[in-house]
DNA sequence: CGCCTCATTGACCTAGTTCAATTTGGGTGG
DNA sequence: CCACCCAAATTGAACTAGGTCAATGAGGCG
């Protein structure tokens, strides 16, 4: 239930045993969602926190004028509100994308395992502190990588996030996302995204088709991203 | 010396006086910056992190074409450097911007803070967590908002970011950053904000000269930046 | 079969970029 | 006090990435 987290987390923080086993028995009650459900509702006081355990869900903004941006993809082994622990009200919301299944773990149980293993107090920290940094990095791709290199930014993004936990095959992964999704998380049109898509998939580095990225070429996928998996915190610490 | 700090916090997260002496206690050599320095440097363990007691700095990333993405402002009274203690090694810099003087929080300090008294182990994660919260509405800024309005959002941010500290002055504050400076976290040329500055000038909403803001029409500003100050975590929690 | 969502494509338009000058306002050395 | 310098601010003109508008396909499903 809670191995795609450690998968994710143990390159720099691994879990010893007794502390996994405190986790998993404080992590209770599996809840599904529906496509397009909300996950964590903005506005409102959270008393627990949910753990992504299948399907891809997302954290967004709406604006007064109807428009929409997404700030972050979720993908199993993700806390998707761990930060609404320190923060217990949020100014967005966290959408089910496909269907999905959480686990519930409670903020009074967060502070119990704290107090009880402060060591598991850096860990989740630095759980949250990693959407931040992916934060930081979308905001370089929008404020300045331009079209093809901003797609390919994500492509090259999800496949890193997506191999640690084991949902991908070679270098092509399921990534279930509607254009009009993917134009809301990149600052484009659904219009310019589809151009940019036909651009990749011409060039041959990639294409997205079914719900699937298949990286043709990840070398030079990466180098026109400009892409460094550093920001992610998913290899050991360099020395 | 952490009084700026403490009133950025204490809507949500009041501070006892024990623990206010307690962290005082802790915060060791101040040391002073000149423009253009470097606080963090980039890619190297760190092992303490910095509050900004004077001046103005920021967190940015150079990509490889010599492009600069400015992600984040900092004022007197913000750890620039929270996160590193988490993350202990950073992806991006923290440079100055003005005259800075900072002071230390070892992070073995931070640890036995932590262990005494775990209420400080929310309260620090909460203030990285404020600093994740306003990437997410930059985001927002860079994805979905434009010209005048992106501009504006920024100086309403900064206008209630710096009041809660005592830096501004009626709606006027001073915000010692060049236009170059201000298109590399806006994602526009210098070229682009010096017309869209001529143009809240114009339409009589505000003004930057001489390295002060001053918000000539504050309702106006936010209606027109679509700004809404919950993200800052300034305000006591809504019940 | 008909409907609905999502993908695709063309034509035109505009916000923002690029390139190129020009101006402004300290600072500095003599 | 003046001549010079340099970073920052301004402005014009031409260009383009990406948006807007409109129409057409294409698959899934009741």
């Amino acid at each position: 239930m809670i191995e795609k987290l450690i998968a994710t987390i143990q390159k720099r923080y691994a879990f010893l045993k007794e502390e996994a086993d405190l986790l998993r028995s404080r992590m209770t009650e599996a809840v599904e969602f529906k496509p397009g459900e909300l996950i964590v509702p903005e506005g409102q006081e959270i008393t627990y926190s949910s753990l992504l355990v299948e399907g891809f869900s997302c954290r967004s903004k709406w604006s007064a004028d109807g428009s929409r941006q997404i700030m972050e993809f979720y993908i199993p082994g993700n806390f998707v509100d761990l930060h609404s622990y320190p923060l217990e009200i949020l100014d967005h919301s966290i959408t089910a994308l496909t269907d999905c299944r959480i686990v519930k773990l409670q903020h009074k149980d967060i502070t119990a395992i704290i107090e009880s293993n402060p060591r598991l107090a850096r860990i989740f920290w630095f759980a949250t502190m990693v959407d931040a940094s992916i934060h930081r990095e979308w905001l370089v791709s929008l404020g300045s990588r331009r079209g093809a290199t901003r797609v390919a930014h994500l492509f090259c993004e999800m496949f890193y996030r997506l191999r640690v936990v084991g949902l991908t095959q070679g270098t092509s992964y399921r990534f279930p996302i509607t254009q009009t999704e993917l134009a809301q998380a990149l600052g484009f049109t659904h219009i310019h995204v589809n151009r940019v898509l036909k651009e990749l998939r011409d060039t041959g580095l990639a294409t997205l088709k079914d719900k699937t990225v298949e990286i043709s070429d990840l070398k030079a996928l990466k180098e026109l991203a400009d892409f460094d998996p550093a920001y992610l915190y998913l290899e050991p610490r360099p020395k």
